[in-house]
Formats: structure tokens, C-alpha cells, sequence
DNA sequence: TTGTAAGCGTTATCAC
DNA sequence: GTGATAACGCTTACAA
């Protein structure tokens, strides 16, 4: 495998030379045309690890997420990546729910100088006990979580998708309206739930308390939380569930109780993962825009790498849009 | 960021000495216990590209994946992902469907010396194009495809698969059996065949060519391959899809003609994708040993990378199981 | 515009 | 068991 030295035998100059002609350094068009032809012809690729130990950076940049078997995971990582195909930069990706502690490898990461730079999905509860571990300096970028001292974050409008599944239920006649929410410690929970109310509120509505469940974004949760609503005396006629999962837990516990929705109960998910339109009654739910999610992550990291953009703790807040199915009905 | 010479000075011994402590060279007791105090004092962490740059390894394994938003694929990921935590190598994840060419993307990751082996999910129909591309010596494993010259595979069993969907259709007592198979080019879908064929076969039952249609693997392709079979004269009782997407498909088909599953007709998916617990009815369905066939791929890999194993062109074949759902029932 | 030479932070080969 | 010393392959002042 041919090095630079090798180049710059075989093209009659310096290894500077041909350094700059592939980093587009000040090069006389001749000898730049000439050292090209023998790169080519010599095959030579800059070793990495030589570059990345002169530059000073590696080139590469840490993504981190809980896990890939949830769709809007996946779909944010295959934003990440396809953007990120586009640059220099290489993805090095690390699941972390199934180890102890993100923290750990998130140091390992960086104190290793693996990584440049860091991409972070959603480490929901787990957010705060990253402060203090980020060295100032380092660039870095929070998905669907928020912003955090000097980390910006990128997200779907949380508060507007709250508000566009109240005023969807809300313009079908709803009035007695139901929520099951993510963990109490879910700051997105709580914000589509605040849109919710919102939504709410302008058309004089209240929300009764006692339509508010707390689950964990599991179906099993869901299914139990909808149980309770359901088993109510007077039962709400419409529930929006913060997420997927605890709307089919929906479904089961509908299901069981003979409720049939969407005549009797209409339904409104968040994220639309692409089982929603497999499920029957198909459900209307807030779709995220994830691939725009990592691809603005990536664009953002990237600025600030090379300087662009200053270090700031912003939020990106990306428009959601509510998609419209079979689960919701207009009330009788 | 202290480095090793940091360390060697604060441990008044000489950089090699804090090397070896690192690497578990040959080290006397007390001095290999002062300098990991003086490491663990100084938080020193070896600087990767340099290590990588001394020991001409990278330190990564390439990941190339078609595509991340299929359960199947993400699931194998993950699996990947799991199993490299472990060791101290890092995954360096691209996705190839959406760039030209993967052969690019590989060559730039080896040419640069970023990877020391590969893992290559299905690069189905472009398998043989990267043919010639690997260097003879690079340590790689195919997921989902088949051992190639010097490469070896690891797999679902397909054939077994294709078996055990025939044998739970014969047992439910169908004998007119049609088949939705991937494009012609598509080897697993061909030993799926195979298998099924030889489930008939066993059971003196002749699979009619007329029932076998090909199609691409999506719901689309699913739905007009199902149409086609279902407008017969005398459509198949049961049909065995050879991906779980194609057998939804083949929902909506059966649900546009107006029949019945499983009343009327039976329906076998293949992949068991998580989605397949949530279409009604339930999808009875082969599964993969996803987590499995990643896990075996990095032990595998790192195997060779460590000399423990000799290239060869083996093929790993991983036990599937049928999940039997709703969408299967006896013949009337 | 180009070349020289000194890093970058490790590991590996020798001696001792 | 330990320490010099020379790689590893690139980048980048500083000179010319």
C-alpha cells in the first residue's frame, strides 16, 4: 500500500507537496495535476490513523442512542448516517441502554480521541446525570432531549404536537378527553401534554384530572394505564397517548372491555412508527420528522467543528405533523 | 489530556514500562501497580490514533447495512453493536442503499486503513459485484448472504425455514400451496423454496408451478404477486410469503377480494418482523435469530482478527423457528 | 511555490 | 524487568 512518501518519490516533490494537494493547500496547477496522476496511478489513500494523529482530530463522530429496534431510533441514526456520508467524518455508533452506564462509554469515546464530536439520542432520564461529564469545549448535540447548559438540542415541536392532537379530537366533537403520558420525569411528555391543554383551553375546555395516566412508553404500561381509564365509571371518549406503543396497549385493553374504537373511543398516538398503519383500526397519530432530526444534528455538529456557529444551548424545534387514520371519529 | 510520556515521568519509569502496563506486557508486580495509581491519578486514556498508527490496526470494524429501518437490519445491528461493547474494537456503521455504489464506501474504508475487518449485511443482488474488490487477506463476513471464494457467511437457516413453513401448512391439512418469493436473483429466497419444496415433497404433495410467483420484497410487489394468485380460477388455500412485508401485502389483496384470513386462505410470512404481532389477524411467520446471527458475526470476525481461526469459506447457519399466529388454520 | 524538519502519541526492537 | 531509540504516516511551521 503506497504512503505519501511513496507519492512524493515517484511525482518528484516533497511529502508537503503532496500533502497539500489533497488537503487543497497553495499548489503551482502543474505540479498539482502531476502529483494527482500518481496518486491515482499509485492508488494511494491517506492513512487514516497517520492523519488523525497529525491533525490533531479523528475524524469521526460519536452517535450514541438507546437502541435500534424502535423505528424512530433507527430512522434518526439513518438520517445521521446518510448526511454524515456526504462528509469526511465517520459514524461510530454505540447503543446504550444495554450497557450500565452511557457515561462510561461516552468517556471512553472521547478521552480515547476516538471521536470528535458527539451525537446524543434521547438519553431521557438519564440527561442530567451526564452534566459535568462533557468537557466544555467538546462539540456536542442532544436529539429529542433538551437543551442543557451548553449543549443545544434538536427535537420534533413537542408542544405543537400535543396541541395538534387536542385540536384534532377537539374539532370532532371530543370533549371528554383522556392522556396517558410518558414517566413522570419525561420533560417530551410533558410538553405535548402542555400543548395538549393548550389546545384545550382555547376552545374552553378543561382537562379533567382524572383522565391523566402516567405509563413508560411501553405497550404493557399503556395497556394497564388504558385499563384504568376505561374501567372509569364515565370513561373518556377520546385518548391521546404520548407515543406508539402505549396506543396499542390501547388497542388490547379496547379490546378486552369490548370497546370498540374508533365508534366508541377515538385514539391519537405520537410517532407515527410505520406499525401504525398496519394496525387496525389504523391509527392516527404525530409523525416526528426523523430523518430531518439527524440530518440537522449533523449539520449542526458540523458548524460548529469547523467553526461556523458558536456553542450556544439552543433548541431546534422541527415541525411535527399529525397523521390522520381510521382511529379517530367524529363523537356520535 | 496527559499522555503516556506524562505518565512514564510521574511514574519515574520510561514510556515503554507505562506501555507495557497498558498492554499487559511482562512487568514487575509493584511497579505495574505504581503506574496504574499514576494512570488512574492522571486519567490517562491511550490516544487511538496513535496506538492505531503503531500497531497499523485501526481498532474498527466496518459495518456496512442496506438499510437501518427494517427490523431485520437494525435488529442485526444491534445485535453487532451488543457484542462489540464487549471487545475494544468500535463499529464504524454505514448504510449502502442509498449511496451508489457500497464498493466505494468499502474500498475508501480499507484504503484509509479505518477498519480492520468488515461485516457486510446482504449485499443481495450486488454480492458478486464486489467480487475482486477485497483484498484476499482482509478479514470479512458476509450477514444474510452466502460464503463467497474466501468469505464466509452466517445465515438463517433458510432452507429449514422454507421446510417448517411447509410442513405447518401440510399438517393444517393444505395441499393447494402457493408461494410470493423475492426477485429471481435472491439466493435465500431460493433455498426458502427449496425447503418448502422439499416439505411438499415429503408429503407426496406436488408444488403447481402456477402458484409460484416472483416479486421484490415489498408490500407493493406483495400485493400484485397476491392479486395475481388470488384471481385464479382456482386460487392456492394457502401461501407461503417469503418476507414478512410481501405477506402484508398480501393482507391488503385478500382484503380487497373480499377473503378471509385464515378463514379462507392461509398465511405465512418469513422474517417475523415485530409489526407481525400487530396486523389482524396476527402473522404467523419464520423467525430469524437476528441478535444471533450479528453476535456470531463479530465473534467470527474477531476470530480471525486474532488468528484464532483460518479464512475459509464457511457457511453459518443459524436455527429459525416458526412463530405460529392467527393468519394460519386448518383447511375446511 | 516548494522543501526541510519537527512534531503527533503510541508500539516494537533491541540492548542492558 | 526496564530503558533507549527507531519506526508508524501524516501535517505544518519555518525557510528558502
Amino acid at each position: 500500500m503506497a504512503n505519501i512518501r511513496d507519492v512524493a518519490v515517484a511525482a518528484n516533490v516533497s511529502p508537503a507537496t503532496v500533502s497539500r494537494v489533497i488537503n487543497g493547500g497553495p499548489v503551482n496547477a502543474k505540479t498539482r495535476e502531476r502529483v494527482q496522476q500518481i496518486i491515482h496511478k499509485l492508488d494511494f489513500k491517506p492513512n487514516a490513523s497517520a492523519r488523525s494523529l497529525g491533525l490533531r482530530k479523528a475524524g469521526m463522530i460519536g452517535v450514541i442512542v438507546p437502541s435500534m429496534v424502535y423505528a424512530f431510533y433507527s430512522q434518526i441514526v439513518e438520517g445521521i448516517a446518510r448526511s454524515l456520508a456526504e462528509s469526511r467524518y465517520e459514524m461510530a455508533l454505540r447503543i446504550s441502554y444495554h450497557k450500565s452506564g452511557a457515561e462510561e462509554m461516552i468517556m471512553r469515546l472521547l478521552g480515547e480521541k476516538r471521536a470528535d464530536a458527539l451525537i446524543i439520542i434521547t438519553p431521557r432520564d438519564f440527561q442530567n446525570q451526564l452534566e459535568g461529564v462533557f468537557p466544555n469545549d467538546l462539540p456536542a448535540v442532544f436529539i429529542d432531549g433538551f437543551p442543557h447548559r451548553h449543549i443545544s438540542a434538536v427535537s420534533g415541536d413537542n408542544f405543537d404536537g400535543g396541541y395538534q392532537a387536542g385540536r384534532h379530537l377537539i374539532a370532532l366533537g371530543h370533549r371528554d378527553l383522556g392522556v396517558i403520558l410518558g414517566p413522570r420525569s419525561s420533560p417530551e411528555s410533558e410538553q405535548r401534554l402542555d400543548g395538549f391543554r393548550f389546545a384545550l383551553n382555547q376552545a374552553n375546555i378543561e382537562l379533567n384530572e382524572v383522565y391523566i395516566r402516567y405509563a413508560d412508553y411501553m405497550t404493557e404500561g399503556g395497556q394497564k394505564a388504558a385499563i384504568d381509564l376505561l374501567d372509569l365509571p364515565k370513561p373518556p371518549s377520546a385518548i391521546f397517548c404520548v407515543n406508539d406503543l402505549m396506543a396499542y396497549g390501547l388497542y388490547l385493553a379496547a379490546e378486552s372491555r369490548g370497546i370498540n374504537i374508533p365508534a366508541k373511543l377515538s385514539v391519537v398516538g405520537y410517532d407515527d412508527s410505520p406499525m401504525s398503519q398496519w394496525v387496525r383500526p389504523t391509527l392516527t397519530s404525530v409523525r416526528q420528522p426523523t430523518y430531518a432530526m439527524g440530518e440537522k444534528a449533523v449539520s449542526y455538529i458540523l458548524d460548529l467543528i469547523q467553526g461556523r456557529t458558536k456553542k450556544e444551548s439552543n433548541e431546534f424545534l422541527l415541525p411535527v405533523e399529525l397523521i390522520n387514520r381510521s382511529s379517530t371519529a367524529a363523537i356520535v
